[in-house]
DNA sequence: CAGGTGACTGTTG
DNA sequence: ACAACAGCCACCT
């Protein structure tokens, strides 16, 4: 019944969790969750951020690339980047610089 | 009810 | 190294 909404509310809560100046990709979240296999439906949930109560910062997840996918989903398309740019991440053709390095993983952070 | 879509990822050519 | 294909699950038409 309400396992949908939890899982939707588990992502938003990791993706609040996501440091400032870090960045993390949707498979991670979802591996977090135990759901590696349906890394769209993190994505999905995202679409949903927007409508939650609480702000999510979803501009700090992307996808594996580091590439900001999700942009166009916000309420305007530089926003994620001037977001990310504002908080230390470097952006450059969507793409986050050194993702690597800006990577965050909940697993490492949270698990253990 | 069936088909198509998507803020993805991993494997193969 | 890059490009293309397939697997995956929830939501929409």
């Amino acid at each position: 019944m309400e396992k949908n909404e939890d899982f939707f509310q588990n992502v938003f809560a990791v993706a609040r969790l996501i440091p400032k100046g870090r960045v993390t990709n949707y498979g991670a979240i979802a591996k977090y969750l135990g759901a590696a296999r349906s890394s769209r439906m993190v994505g999905w949930a995202m679409n949903a951020a927007h409508s939650q109560k609480k702000k999510v910062p979803a501009h700090r997840v992307v996808n594996r690339i580091g590439m900001l996918t999700g942009k166009h989903h916000f309420e305007t398309p530089f926003l994620m980047q001037e977001l990310l740019e504002k908080e230390g991440v470097k952006v450059e053709n969507d793409k986050i610089v050194n993702f690597k390095k800006h990577f965050w993983d909940p697993m490492a952070e949270l698990a253990l």
